[in-house]
DNA sequence: AACAACTATTGACGACACCAATTATTGCTC
DNA sequence: GAGCAATAATTGGTGTCGTCAATAGTTGTT
């Protein structure tokens, strides 16, 4: 009979999780979660973003999307903006408050990972990396 | 300013989250999700655990294990027994047909995995599962 | 004998993945 | 160009899950 972590994808599944813990409670002081950091991560890539392609980036439910940038617009790290060619779309963009705010958190993200990756030196990182994003696909590029 | 996709630990979490969504989808319809099914795999290789060792070796709640014992033993899968030395403590014991399930079911987890780790060669693969067990350490072995 | 520590259990709360339905708007097509 | 399928954002509901507090029964210690 094969053991508990003979699979990888239960192996995933729990560091997943830890991984979410951490994040999460690295995050908490600042009152957002690892789903508002990920939206801001993203906007700070694409200098604004409809929500549906932060749904579709992000892997996350259209109707999760909303809840998010709302929290964001009461943070004031980010704006809902009319847009130019689609009236039913928004395009939310990230503030200067957004972009500060992720400055300042940037060195907590970096400690999380660190804690998480804790026993492996850096190239063992880069390796893990790697073929982490290799798994991801196009999905979640 | 960083991609989304930097922080290997928000990586790790997106991967979790797809790794459970993929295995419980294999196992739906058992009746079972993936929490049963690592319950019984851990019992598999203990012959017999007490609850609040699955509680520490799974990483769950103590009264999460109360509802999946509960579970599990309603399919006739494991067993409550007394504990000759601790009245308080209950044996958990997988069943004959929990062990046949666990049979049955072994090829699905592998192609769970399989569809996870999709693009990787078989090399690639023992590495990155050598790397995720020492991540994980101690506290999930 | 009294008291702290532990096991299993119950209950509550928030977060979240998932799905269905609605409104406003756009694009297609006949 | 009128009707209709498709789309973007939103609302609401459901079930799972992680977390914590509280309790009853039991054990070990002092």
């Amino acid at each position: 009979m094969r053991g508990l972590h003979a699979d990888t994808g239960y192996l995933l599944y729990r560091l997943g999780l830890r991984s979410g813990q951490l994040f999460n409670a690295s995050l908490q002081e600042s009152g957002l979660r690892l789903r508002h950091y990920a939206v801001l991560r993203l906007l700070a890539t694409t200098e604004g973003a409809l929500q549906r392609e932060l749904s579709a980036r992000l892997g996350y439910d259209p109707s999760a999307i909303v809840g998010l940038v709302d929290d964001l617009e009461k943070l004031g790290f980010a704006e809902r903006r009319p847009s130019p060619d689609d009236r039913r779309s928004r395009i939310v963009v990230l503030t200067d408050e957004g972009r500060t705010f992720l400055q300042d958190t940037d060195e907590a993200g970096t400690q999380v990972t660190n804690d998480l990756l804790g026993p492996l030196d850096a190239g063992e990182r880069k390796t893990l990396h790697a073929l982490l994003l290799r798994i991801a696909g196009d999905g979640l590029k």
